[in-house]
DNA sequence: GATCATTATGACGAATCGTCAAAAATGACG
DNA sequence: CGTCATTTTTGACGATTCGTCATAATGATC
């Protein structure tokens, strides 16, 4: 049971076993690996913050994979790190501020996937289709971020997390809107979608949003023995938003074009390294 | 912010207050109220047992509204009982055995919403958009059993369920897996759908739930300044289920037919006294 | 009413939460 | 280098929750 969950377990443990060791309070190597995203206007004890609050995190997502959403707390996070409970408390201001830097840490690495997908080669409906392969890989790669992305929502976690965070999220999430919005103005400029009646960019956007969010979302929290489980995972998604897609008679139709092909040549031609990594385990 | 949750929390304070006085330990009004569901074949105890179950849900269900999903405590639903705690544990095993009851809860609300949404009188794309009202229509009244549902599937908790309670589950989510694929094989029958090349009845269902899914879980769990804010919510859920069901195919197609006009008449003839518990509040 | 089985109770140890006063480190300045 | 003010780190602490278990209460049966 739970194949995905075990798998991106392993992955994320070697991630973490690989930067767990940066800096601790007075440790020495400090600048030697200089944490490749140092960015620039900010004072040397604000750099040093930053690249803890990384190293912090990255053990967050590891604890989160280990014992899952439940197990994960501020206490484990403090035993595993080389720091102490008020050190961390320095940086998290509860359970769920740090549950929301997690968060954080998965939208940018979704927005990241989504600028990679948006360099396939192709009809504005195949670049679509590959955003779309894009986010249901990060589900596939990790499932248990994915959810807490949706989990960081809840109006408990909001409420507990720090207004800076809050306003990087929002932020966030306002750049992946804008970037799917695009998409389809994109479609609509190069003349393969037509904005049907009484339809916005935005309900467009917004509809191919929620069902690749719904289908991923059940996909991912599907257990044995459930109505997923009759399904070929692999294809879920691409065969959903065909649906959809035709829907909005966004051009090529899926019977008129094979978007079964698209599907996998996005993943050879623009995943087929991170497929090489959840193959390999 | 977050006037949904607000408005949910009273109704479900009113629920739990009204049902909050069964039978405590040796309680007099025990045969009394006499609970409705009185399934037949249960012996005496297990009948009180039943009993004293379901008020204990209506109690988790109160906290779950008042302190959100992480201030939900098996501590405090004992507290709030006339129980001592050796009880609740004799009831649920774990807290998360706690929330799934609650799911199944949530899910069967659900089922006998659907149930009801059915009875609408109109084609068969009709009765599915009477259905995605029902399903809406939860979402909105109770958003966090809404949310429940989908935690209640992360591997932490359905790992410490009881057997029963996930054999229950199981089977209810079998019961509403059959209910929708039987909503296509209606209208397959009928003629209003013809299955679409190398697709099933099961892809078809599967797609509508999971938009259905989608959509609400993010309107739900949306905050200011987000994607969904820019939408209108009562008509979200029916543009994005017309858009799909325009891509199967499913006739009289949404051009040709004014679904916004069979919205209100769900709402109107189907859930007013629903929708009037809403507002009054 | 004596006996046995079932159920309820609440005290307990362990884990976690978030706080805070004291200790340590830093760095600015003479 | 020494001093001192500022910042950061530390870990002990009280409060809450978890789940368990020996003991007590209840109820069924003869």
């Amino acid at each position: 049971m739970a194949k995905e969950h075990e798998l991106s377990k392993h992955m994320i443990s070697e991630q973490a076993a690989a930067s767990s060791s940066y800096g601790c309070p007075h440790g020495g190597l400090k600048g030697l690996l200089d944490k490749s995203l140092a960015k620039i206007g900010l004072s040397k004890s604000e750099q040093k913050k930053a690249d803890r609050e990384e190293e912090l995190v990255d053990l967050a997502v590891s604890i989160l994979n280990q014992d899952g959403f439940a197990g994960m707390s501020l206490e484990k996070l403090t035993a595993k790190s080389c720091y102490s409970k008020g050190t961390i408390y320095n940086h998290f201001s509860s359970k769920e501020d740090c549950l929301s830097a997690l968060c954080i840490r998965a939208v940018s690495s979704i927005l990241s996937l989504f600028k990679r997908a948006l360099t396939f080669e192709g009809s504005s409906r195949e670049k679509a289709v590959a955003v779309h392969y894009a986010y249901q890989l990060y589900a596939r790669m990790e499932p248990t971020l994915f959810m807490a992305v949706l989990s960081s929502k809840a109006p408990g976690v909001r409420e507990k997390t720090s207004a800076e965070r809050m306003q990087l999220m929002d932020a966030l999430e306002l750049e992946i809107n804008a970037f799917s919005d695009q998409m389809f103005r994109d479609a609509i400029t190069d003349g393969s979608l037509v904005l049907p009646a009484h339809l916005s960019v935005e309900i467009l956007s917004f509809s191919n949003w929620a069902m690749s969010f719904g289908t991923n979302a059940l996909a991912t929290s599907a257990t044995e023995a459930k109505a997923v489980n009759r399904l070929d995972p692999n294809t879920l998604l691409l065969q959903n938003i065909s649906i959809l897609l035709d829907g909005m008679n966004w051009l090529p139709l899926s019977r008129d074009w094979d978007y079964q092909k698209t599907w996998l040549r996005v993943e050879n031609e623009i995943f087929a390294d991170d497929i090489q990594l959840i193959n390999d385990i």
